[in-house]
DNA sequence: ATAATTCTTGACTATTCAGTACAAAAGTAT
DNA sequence: ATACTTTTGTACTGAATAGTCAAGAATTAT
């Protein structure tokens, strides 16, 4: 590779960049907020990512892919996969108040951008029906398997899923203590059995 | 009183700005937008709004707080007030693809502005609470009344009516279309029986 | 009438914003 | 060495932003 390198490593720069839209959302992080976590200079921010828009799309689709990813390779290690689920959900009752706060980053980038920036927008319902399509593929195995002993639609069950994500979302952030999360998210998994 | 009268109506003023903050969101939302949709001059607004801050909750909670009465009034005059609230949920279904896309105030506030301002953040929720208040007194009388055989916790049934509000608020952009809605209420809607 | 009060008009301001320009630095290829 | 390429650092820019100001208009109170 030809020409001076870079000095900054981009995933660590890439992770910082999400950190910061996660806990800010889109219009509200500034670019020299970003420069600064980034701990990049302003000429390098835009010699790499080009614009605030293309580092988000870029810091989220890698924070996302790796994450669904991690998933998957979960569900596909376990012997009791739809546990995994399970505890995925009952999880949420468990985080931080900081962590509550921030909720979704997709939810939140539909909820602040629908109608205002299509592409961010669309960028995050990608990932969510991806994560959608996690569950859907993996209520259809474990029917065949009969860890599920529910005959539901297997599409129906991971949208009610999504929607559930999708809700505590908001719910958390309205609700951030365990014992308030607890009892609802197991009332949502009844219909999981 | 005193003075010059207001030549243009507070009400349909706030309404208008209520209007394009659901659309757009807070921080997206220019005091130059708002000024052109609400048809008054830059100097009215700041003498009788103050600031975006102090007119975004002014707005939302004029409009919430009709909305919230209209929906008690509902109640109150139907028969079968379990009906009135599953009827709500599932006309989220038959929305333009316009209505779709906004979602809820109070959601999309909470999601864009939890940790960014504390103050607007708040009064979303307590409006969401009041939500969840609602649903929670009719639950408990139409339990009392048989309407509703489930002995569920009526508390507890209410925070399930509320987090579905707030997913379908997402699910709703991501899924606009009625045919995928509509079993996804209906499947939500099973453990109101 | 005129004093007191409130509202309107629109030009103005200071700040913040995303993005640009460009020269210097730090590498590689020959 | 030196030509070539890419990255870095930083000063700059123009547009947009929320909010201010002051003079004048429209009302009520006395």
């Amino acid at each position: 590779m030809i020409g001076r390198p870079k000095i900054f490593d981009e995933k660590t720069a890439l992770a910082s960049a999400n950190e910061l839209f996660w806990k800010k959302g889109y219009e509200a992080t500034s670019t020299e907020e970003l420069i600064k976590v980034m701990k990049i200079q302003r000429g390098s921010f835009y010699h790499s990512f080009k614009s605030k828009k293309e580092l988000f799309i870029k810091a989220v689709n890698t924070h996302e892919t790796r994450v669904l990813q991690e998933f998957r390779d979960k569900l596909s290690e376990s012997e009791t996969p739809m546990q995994v689920i399970r505890d995925m959900f009952l999880s949420i009752a468990d985080c931080t108040p900081e962590r509550q706060e921030k909720g979704c980053i997709l939810g939140n980038t539909i909820a602040e951008l629908a109608g205002i920036d299509d592409e961010l927008a669309e960028n995050a319902k990608t990932h969510l029906k991806t994560l959608e399509d996690i569950f859907f593929i993996q209520i259809k195995k474990s029917q065949e398997t009969k860890e599920l002993k529910t005959t539901q639609n297997p599409a129906l069950l991971a949208k009610h899923l999504l929607n559930l994500w999708n809700g505590l979302n908001i719910t958390r952030r309205i609700y951030p203590k365990k014992e308030d999360l607890q009892d609802l998210i197991q009332l949502q998994l009844e219909i999981l059995k």
